[in-house]
DNA sequence: AATGAATGAGCCTTCATTCAT
DNA sequence: GATGAATGAAGGCTCATTCAT
């Protein structure tokens, strides 16, 4: 083979993938049509079962959590308090989550694996959401310190997550509820700092009730 | 038509409609079969045309929330402050959405809807959800008072069915994370006192900062 | 079985083939379904099996010809020459055919029979066309004498028959081409008058050629 | 894509359209079935809607009127008097009409259409029937000249037209009134000789009674 | 290596008919 | 006698996949 042919092998590859994501995430994984995939990618049908073997691994191609892990990443570098820390998570986070733009469309997919899980639920938890837990685990240790139990640490893990998870999963109706409510970069910030605050000022209390 | 014929219609109906639930809430909509549905029914495919004219027809009528309206009119009855009528709520919503039995269907159902909208989410909306988000937002404000922007009490809200719904939601990542998790009444009652924790503690914080 | 049921059934039959002449003549003896006629019919589903064993029988007894018969012997008892009697029976004819009125309906399922025979045509044949055919291969007969062959005679009758036809069968067409086309009492006399005219004149050109 | 397969597409299509006219010319549009299509085209279910997209795009491309056009082309070029081109038009015109060839397929096709007009009846209209009406228009303007006027003319089109249709429509009619009839090309010729004879006779003598 | 053609299983729905009362 | 319920065969169509080159 040429090297222009694999070039042009690799961009298909790639092209397909970022039109996968496209798709899975307007559409859903079984709503998705590999006809419609090939079609946007430019390819043909037969495509994406030549380069991916299946629909299904076309799917495992198409997730990618780059972005997030910087995220993480970038908030482990800081120079900041816990608190602080969280906060700027959140802003990053919920922009990640809820700003039109391409990242977006992984935690799309993401969110419909969790209505509807395929055999590649288990890739993503253990390379995203795993991670994630883990992350906001240690960052939640860190604002509460030994002042609560392991198990109390975890669920507020979980108050936090499923605060941001609402308003990606939930947009839909909040969109029928309140029509004028738009994910603007302002309405990001203000929501994200409502989480922010909302969870710091619980956890400051109950870490104090506790103690 | 003899009583016998309206008893059997009527059986028949109500047969197709549970099994009707048990698929949709396993497969989704699109994911769903009117042939298993008739299957598990005991009744012929057409049955479902027949009865309901068709596969939307039946889902429409698949989704019942008596039990969520019953929860909320039970509590405003109740002779409570609004912060123990918060509490009891919480404890009954996560029972009806995490326990496993018949009346959880109908919330994976919805649950289903907002990752992948049909034409069926205006009446999940407009039956359930906003009554749902209006008897949240009332109980919220007595609490609060006016020590509270409405956009910030709307936005309390949303963190409060945000923690809820998030335990239903992640329900397959977490059992993949933490398998040891079991729904079961206890630990169904534990999150739901977590959850009235996390939010009169992040409420009450709030309100003072404000005053 | 009392009286006044026997009255009711006698109703209902009447009720669904007055039904299935109008269905049968809009949508043709395929694209009926025996649901609408019972519909229309305020019948039950299963009456016309019950009545007329299946659809194909209710199509049997949907024909009548009583109207097109009238018409012939009305003609035949009118002391006029000829040429008068065929002018006479063509207004009426054609009034039958084209007018908006019941009486059109058997000619509409006729004229589908004719594209999409079914076994009910044989009827249709023995019953109403071969005694038309009859009855102007007489009114020919008169008019031409025996200047004519009897081959050249019936393909006089058909030339008439195929006139008049022709308004009916080509009305879409006809409807498409010439939009402000109306088939009302004065346009659907012209015709008639068109085609006593025109086959008048080819016959008696052509009797005097023979001669 | 090699050269067989653009070979083996392009004759699968026409195996399709072939069989289509066949199937369409039998048992009508609705009362022909893909399945039955793909069958004598020896080809799968899906085939149908792979190459047209679906029934009524096959049935779009099964209409096919080069031969009706061909016959007028033909017939402008030729060097003759108005009746005797007329005479020739016919001749022709219902040997493709009548003869039991391929040809006749469409005619037949089309015969339905017009008792049951799908939104193809639209197409045939306009790219068969109206130049056919046109062409037929202008060869009667040419015989009659000015001593009709055309609202006549209109109608002496008609009854030719009628004329023609006439042994095509009602030929199983005929089939069972004279089954020794049978449309070989002696009879055929003949039939034309006739429709010819007796329309050129009506108008020579609606032209000169109205001079 | 990569593609257009073709496949066949499966989808929802429609329908004339039969069943049990 | 007459009906509402129920049937099952068949309809057009969609889809991921495979085939042959």
């Amino acid at each position: 083979m040429s090297e222009f042919q694999v070039t042009a092998s690799v961009q298909t590859r790639a092209r397909l993938i970022e039109a996968a994501r496209e798709v899975f995430a307007q559409y859903g994984f079984q709503g998705a049509t590999v006809r419609e995939i090939c079609r946007r990618a430019g390819a043909n049908v037969a495509a994406v079962n030549y380069h991916f073997g299946s629909k299904d691994g076309l799917l495992g191609e198409a997730l990618n959590f780059s972005g997030l892990k910087a995220l993480q990443t970038d908030n482990l570098t800081a120079d900041h308090c816990p608190e602080k820390r969280l906060r700027l998570f959140l802003q990053d986070f919920m922009l990640m989550l809820l700003d039109e733009k391409s990242a977006s469309r992984q935690c799309r997919i993401m969110a419909r694996e969790l209505a509807d899980p395929t055999p590649a639920l288990d890739k993503i938890v253990s390379e995203a959401i795993a991670p994630l837990h883990e992350f906001l685990g240690r960052l939640v240790c860190e604002i509460v310190g030994d002042k609560m139990s392991a198990a109390e640490q975890l669920r507020c893990v979980f108050s936090i997550l499923g605060q941001c998870s609402f308003y990606y999963h939930s947009e839909p109706v909040l969109q029928r509820l309140h029509p004028e409510l738009r994910y603007d970069t302002g309405e990001i910030g203000a929501i994200a700092a409502h989480i922010a605050d909302f969870s710091l000022a619980a956890m400051s209390q109950l870490a104090r009730r506790t103690a």
